[in-house]
DNA sequence: GTTTGTGCAAATCATTTGCACCGCG
DNA sequence: CGCGGTGCAAATGATTTGCACAAAC
């Protein structure tokens, strides 16, 4: 059974149609998504679902630990589902919007160094490096979402 | 002279008391502060200055390099004056809203290597670091601006 | 049957923009 | 003067919310 749905029951929460939509959906791959690029591909789907409840959902599932929502530089959110894959960090190409995911455990020692040395507690962190990928094969369309 | 009047004179840019205002205020003092809350501490001065056009100066105080715009997971933007400042990360306490800044060569380093292992270009990162700081003076006072 | 969820459209909120007037150069 | 700059209010765009209806339990 989806652990989305097993949240749902622990917490009394009903299990709809869309809920079930959307976490297939996400769970069936791991892309970074936006509220908007998620609304598009259920949008074709059998079960209509709107905006609103996008965005209701997803708020549910980040609430749940099961979603990370990320601030890429946009004015929207993106959105990675968590199950299954340790922390990491982002590399974005400004040119074509790829996100490739790395993890350096030199850095995460040398936060948590830095922020014991200035008295704070972490409660997380954010790292996003930005650049040019320069990839042939996604690097052509621009600002993709 | 200050940089900005500088900057706008190179660009063929007027000089005007709304851009020496906000100049003055901004680089007086290394803060981290908002629009809404600049706005706030030129509200009492003698020359009034509307909402937007503090956006629009620091519009061109970005574009000219002067200041950083930075987004530590609110819904507006934060910014702080580079003139003699290294380039640094940010540790954000979530309880009281201050701000640390750091800087550890070592990852700056690892950053750069992780990008170029993975074929990116760097143009820049972030780095936010977010926890409690559990300052008697500060974090009595929660969600500060 | 209740109570919670959904869809729609309207509300929010930071930021941006159109336009008429103002002031620097 | 002439054109860029400013203030105001309205526009924008992602996200949120109120409300009446629908679905889950």
């Amino acid at each position: 059974m989806l652990a989305f749905e097993e949240y749902l029951k622990e917490k009394g929460l009903k299990i709809t149609n869309q809920r079930l939509l959307v976490a297939q959906k996400i769970f069936s791959s791991h892309n970074h998504f936006t509220a908007e690029g998620l609304l598009d591909e259920l949008k074709d789907n059998k079960d209509r679902i709107s905006k609103a409840t996008i965005y209701r959902i997803l708020a549910i599932m980040v609430e749940a630990g099961l979603l990370e929502e990320h601030d890429f530089g946009k004015d929207y959110k993106y959105y990675e589902h968590i199950i299954g894959h340790e922390h990491h960090d982002h590399i974005i190409c400004m040119q074509c919007g790829r996100i490739v995911e790395f993890i350096d455990e030199r850095i995460e020692e040398l936060q948590n160094k830095a922020a014991s040395e200035n008295g704070f507690t972490i409660t997380g962190h954010s790292l996003n490096i930005f650049g040019n990928c320069l990839n042939f094969a996604t690097c052509e369309h621009k600002n993709k979402k």
